[in-house]
DNA sequence: ATTGGCACTCGTCGGCGCGGAGTGCCAAGG
DNA sequence: CCTTGGCACTCCGCGCCGACGAGTGCCAAT
């Protein structure tokens, strides 16, 4: 049937315009692959594919190269995944089995996903929608100035400094603290709001003002700030990228360095777990529209908490990559969900 | 006198090798600036300049770039400190005076830095060595596992998960808590090791283990950990560099992915809050031989707590970088200080 | 010590020709 | 109707050559 054959032909370009960094012709490929016709049926095919906009030659009388259009359709319905090697298995584990901290998790886990893929790799701290309050902690660092601590029971520290316009004495922190520990500690964060609503109102009217402020400070730490973190690495993975097209190497160093940006890569598709491609122009990221992001959700118990995925040009190893991210992932969730 | 003029020439084609990126020649030397000499005197002085290994030609018959050797005599004897521009000033004031809090410190002014020079730039968190204790907190999370909070002076706050090999209960968890509390809180980081030396002595025998190892993470945190963070900005300059080089983007960039380089670079030569410049080879980590770094530490009151720099190629301003590294160290340091 | 002159070196750039890889088309064959 | 071999055409990449120009080193004169 042609229609295969086609499709097949698209594989094939795809693997060896992934494997070659080189534009591939019609002689090339039979030789390599074993599709069991002849170079002029490949032409005829390529020409088909052209036409509808899977494919395209950087010159006349050059070979061809997939389009981003040509990897989405490869990435949809081509790629079969690519078991990890015995040997990435056995990094993956070693790798993170030693982590002790939250912090350290997420670095080593970002590390890891950075060097089997060779790719940058970007992990999103894990949201603290879900969780709950294991702790709060208020210290007075000067009479206007005290210091909002919030531990959650994902081991996560929050800290936040507060400035009241009335001075507090030690007395009136004490107070603030049991009350406001009283009232949060063991709830959700969601339900954070609803528990502090009106905790203002038991104090005394002069002692208003920097109760106000605690606990304005509280809900942006636990409801705005909730998942503003993301922690990248491999970075210098970009200098190969750079050996073709080298000037745009420096936007999407410029990108990188921005927060917001990062959480809109990872954020983007808040599709639970399921792991999500996006290539090429299908980024809107100005800057990054010449590369690809692989993204997938990680969970702490059966609960998505954040995602975490790589960044690299557009002819990546998408099976490869697809298959180290999920990995990770999966270890990285069986981690928080053991340290519970 | 010939060895001044000498000098001069060698301060021309620093700063002409500075500004085009192109090695510099007899003629244009004399053009661009007003020697008063032919250009043939200028062969002369820079014939003796080479054999004194501060100036180089990249081959027979192009113009001299200066040898690292000659950017050293540069800083040392010949450049003489830029002023900055009002627009600078300006800039840096309105940039670091919104920071509400020591991370937002340290990124506003990392990032502020980088872009005042359009280099890389780094700077260290400020030390623990010299300030106190001024709050700490244990959580507990499972039996076996607590988290441990020491919050500072400077209004940094560390944690660090401890496991034990025995169970504590809440009760137990709440007296290790205040023991401990009571020992280090408002004493110096330095003193913390003396105050908690007996402490697990005070405990009944099959406490012990629990106490010994809050001790030992209280030490690690204030003892080892006190000065580990560095963050960085600018990466995206490196483009900028690779230009001329390219394939030397690469080792730079996984040298400053690595913490331990990065605080090499900033601590090496702890030399109080005095300007240090490292020139290209005199660079001792490998990867960044063609690099320059300059550091400056910065003071909180007049205590040097910690240092900040840039770090950008051997053809670097280094006379309008060191004075925007001074600039910012001297501004964090101001806001440091107010904010105690 | 400085300077003008001069021969020499060498890297850069444009032009030229060639080989090779690749394409598109066409006519013949299953 | 699909496949295939043949063929003409395009165009990139490469090596070669020569001209140009910037820059140097040396030397003799001042």
């Amino acid at each position: 049937m042609t229609e295969d054959r086609r499709l097949a032909v698209l594989r094939a370009i795809v693997e060896d315009y992934v494997a070659t960094h080189e534009p591939v012709g019609s002689r090339s490929l039979v030789e390599r692959h074993s599709l069991g016709v002849s170079p002029a049926t490949i032409r005829n095919d390529m020409a088909a594919l052209e036409d509808e906009g899977l494919i395209a030659q950087p010159h006349t009388s050059a070979g061809r190269v997939p389009t981003d259009q040509g990897y989405r359709v490869f990435v949809d319905r081509l790629s079969q995944v690519k078991p990890l090697s015995g040997a990435e298995r056995r990094a993956i584990g070693s790798f993170l089995d030693g982590a002790v901290d939250l912090d350290d998790v997420m670095q080593r886990s970002v590390r890891l996903l950075s060097q089997l893929t060779r790719q940058v790799a970007l992990i999103q701290y894990p949201s603290l929608t879900r969780s709950t309050v294991r702790h709060t902690e208020l210290v007075g660092l000067t009479p206007t100035r005290a210091l909002l601590v919030v531990i959650t029971d994902t081991g996560r520290v929050e800290q936040r400094v507060v400035e009241t316009s009335v001075a507090m004495d030690d007395e009136l922190v004490a107070r603030i603290r049991s009350k406001v520990s009283e009232a949060v500690n063991g709830q959700r964060l969601v339900d954070v709001a609803d528990r502090v609503a009106d905790l203002t109102g038991t104090f005394e009217r002069d002692e208003r003002p920097a109760v106000a402020a605690v606990v304005a400070t509280l809900l942006e730490t636990v409801v705005e700030r909730h998942e503003e973190r993301v922690m990248l690495a491999g970075t210098a993975n970009l200098a190969a990228f750079g050996e073709d097209f080298n000037g745009a190497v420096r936007p999407v160093l410029e990108a990188l360095e921005e927060q917001m940006v990062l959480l809109r890569l990872l954020g983007e598709t808040r599709s639970g777990d399921a792991l999500t491609v996006r290539i090429g122009h299908e980024n809107e990221v100005e800057g990054l529209t010449s590369t690809s992001v692989v993204t997938v959700g990680y969970a702490r118990g059966d609960e998505v908490v954040a995602q975490l995925g790589v960044l690299g040009p557009t002819r990546m190893d998408y099976p490869g990559t697809m298959a180290s991210v999920r990995a990770v992932a999966r270890y990285v969730g069986r981690i928080l969900t053991e340290q519970q």
